[in-house]
RNA sequence: GGUUCCUUGGCCGAGUGGCUAGGCAACGGUCUGCAAAACCGUGUACGGCGGUUCGAGUCCGCCAGGAACCUCCA
């Protein structure tokens, strides 16, 4: 089959076929999470989104080496010079090692994305296990005369660099607009310019997460990491670089400035960047105190949430807008989500109690055309999710028995929604779904509705009702089918 | 202040110069001892004002409202 892919890229600002430098393979970098906090909903956008990226495109048969990094040095708190490290001023609060913070924050993010089905990387490097990388490029850009040292400290010359290249390329600034916009920050004066950006940072005294270094005792610099890990594991020009919007301008614009200076051109063919998760139509950021861990998300417990959410209900919420919109968080939303997705799964669920016929009365063939071009165009995954429920409506049309689709109509049908759904999608089955959890207590519940069927049988209502209402109030939803019963656990 | 972007039916959210997005909710129906669930069917839209066009939510201009970035952020 053939499949285009088309990906919106920043660098140009239009969506263009995706050709991978190698034809087999593609390097995918990704910014990851600052392990300083909890996991929260705007954590899961970009880590989901590039998800079903590395999906499709192992799915259609490339060979994907995925890099997301975690920071867990060179951070900032406030501005350049006052700022602690946000890793080492957790620390101190908590009186832990800063790398034991890292580790149990680490932990964290990754048992939050276990849950949300987001396949890991193929590479999870860390900032603090590449200084030595960080550092070789700080003397490479400083030996070819783009950075210059002050006071223990390297920067880089963006003066210098915009000379012969376009700082603000990626992010559609433009350097003269940057002088007068931006903030007087204290310490500017080891700075030529306040738009230039430190490479390496000399450590205050009582900075716990310091390197030695030919300038200073200090630390890399805001940027770095992620141009040398890229270039360490995916080489000096890779594919496709993801992030989050709000790291377009500085983050991207730097690494790019960095790595065009190292490496003689730009790192990544492809920039994507995902769009950020509003709540009350503000940004859901670190920053603003307005955000909703996913543990909040998963238990229910937090002020804003009526009810808890199930990992896969957050994944298809996130799914139903297109990664370049915003995404407006609200329960109302979310309940929707849940409902939506839940149906879309029973209609995967049903399709085996479909018999096939002689002949077909859906065009599989017509429905699989459509999903494959929305995911290619752009991850247009709500479009993509509206093909499904056609696919659903056929489903149920088929258990019903109103229509028939043969043999191969029917194999063709069931392995595109199972591709589209569980694993490209990533989505995948409830598990408490008929009790299968608990032998015990599957068993004593059917037990419970088998009496319940026997007293429908005789016509005693009250004792029925009463099984019913009584196992409701436990929390066990009994579905009354054409065959007996269905029953799970709320 | 600068740069960029957004404004779609009750809610969430796609998309396109002319052809039904979809989900949820609502309403009607089927099923059911009743209910729930499930299934089927139905309606409402493109911020305001101008312009371009045979035809504009879709392109252009202005206005109103909102957001992101310019500081760490996914």
């Amino acid at each position: 089959m053939e499949n285009k892919l088309f990906i919106y890229n920043t660098l140009s600002r239009k969506k263009e076929e995706f050709i991978p430098i190698n034809p087999k393979h593609v390097g995918l970098y990704v910014c990851g999470p600052t392990v300083y906090g909890d996991p929260h909903l705007g954590h899961s956008r970009p880590a989901i989104t590039y998800d079903i990226l590395f999906r499709y495109l192992t799915h259609l048969g490339y060979k994907v080496r995925y890099v997301r990094n975690i920071t867990d040095v060179g951070h900032l708190e406030n501005d350049a010079d006052v700022g602690e490290d946000k890793i080492a001023k957790k620390a101190r609060l908590e009186e832990l090692e800063p790398m034991e913070v890292v580790q149990y924050y680490s932990d964290r993010y990754h048992e939050y994305m276990d849950a949300l089905n987001v396949r890991k990387p193929s590479i999870e490097p860390r900032a603090s296990g590449h200084i030595i990388e960080q550092l070789q490029m700080v003397e490479d850009i400083l030996k070819k005369g783009y950075a210059y040292e002050s006071n223990g400290s390297v920067y880089f010359d963006v003066d210098k660099y915009n000379e012969q290249h376009n700082y603000g390329r990626l992010s559609g600034r433009n350097i003269e607009d940057m002088l007068s916009t931006t903030r007087d920050l204290d310490g500017q004066s080891e700075k030529r310019k306040s738009y230039d950006f430190a490479l390496w940072k000399k450590a205050a005294p009582e900075h716990i997460m310091r390197w030695p270094s030919p300038f200073s005792d200090g630390f890399p610099g805001w940027h770095l990491e992620c141009s040398a890990m890229s270039a360490r594991y995916l080489g000096e020009e890779f594919d496709i670089h993801g992030g989050g919007m709000d790291l377009l301008f500085p983050h991207h614009e730097c690494e790019i400035a960095q790595s065009t200076v190292a490496h003689g051109h730009t790192p990544a063919r492809y920039w994507m960047h995902n769009n950020m998760i509003t709540i009350n139509g503000q940004k859901m950021g670190k920053s603003l105190g307005n955000f909703i861990t996913l543990e909040q998300f998963f238990t229910g417990e937090h002020e804003l949430l009526e009810q808890a959410y199930s990992p896969m209900t957050i994944r298809f919420f996130i799914m139903q807008a297109h990664y370049r919109s915003t995404l407006d968080f609200s329960n109302e939303a979310l309940q929707a989500a849940q409902k939506g997705m839940e149906r879309l799964l029973e209609g995967c669920a049903k399709m085996d109690k479909i018999k096939a016929g002689s002949q077909s009365d859906f065009n599989i063939a017509e429905l699989s055309e459509k999903c494959y071009s929305a995911i290619s165009d752009d991850l247009n995954t709500p479009i993509l999710i509206a093909h499904l429920f056609e696919g659903v409506k056929w489903i149920n049309t088929l258990v019903d028995k109103n229509a028939s689709v043969t043999e191969d109509d029917l194999t063709a049908l069931k392995l595109l929604m199972n591709t589209m759904v569980f694993d490209i999608l990533g989505l995948k089955a409830n598990q408490t779904q008929g009790g299968g959890n608990d032998a015990l207590l599957s068993e004593t519940v059917n037990l419970l509705l088998n009496l319940r069927v026997e007293a429908k049988a005789n016509k005693d209502w009250a004792t029925a009702d009463k099984i019913r209402n009584e196992l409701q109030t436990m929390g066990i939803v009994i579905k009354d089918t054409k065959d007996g019963f269905e029953w799970e656990i709320k």
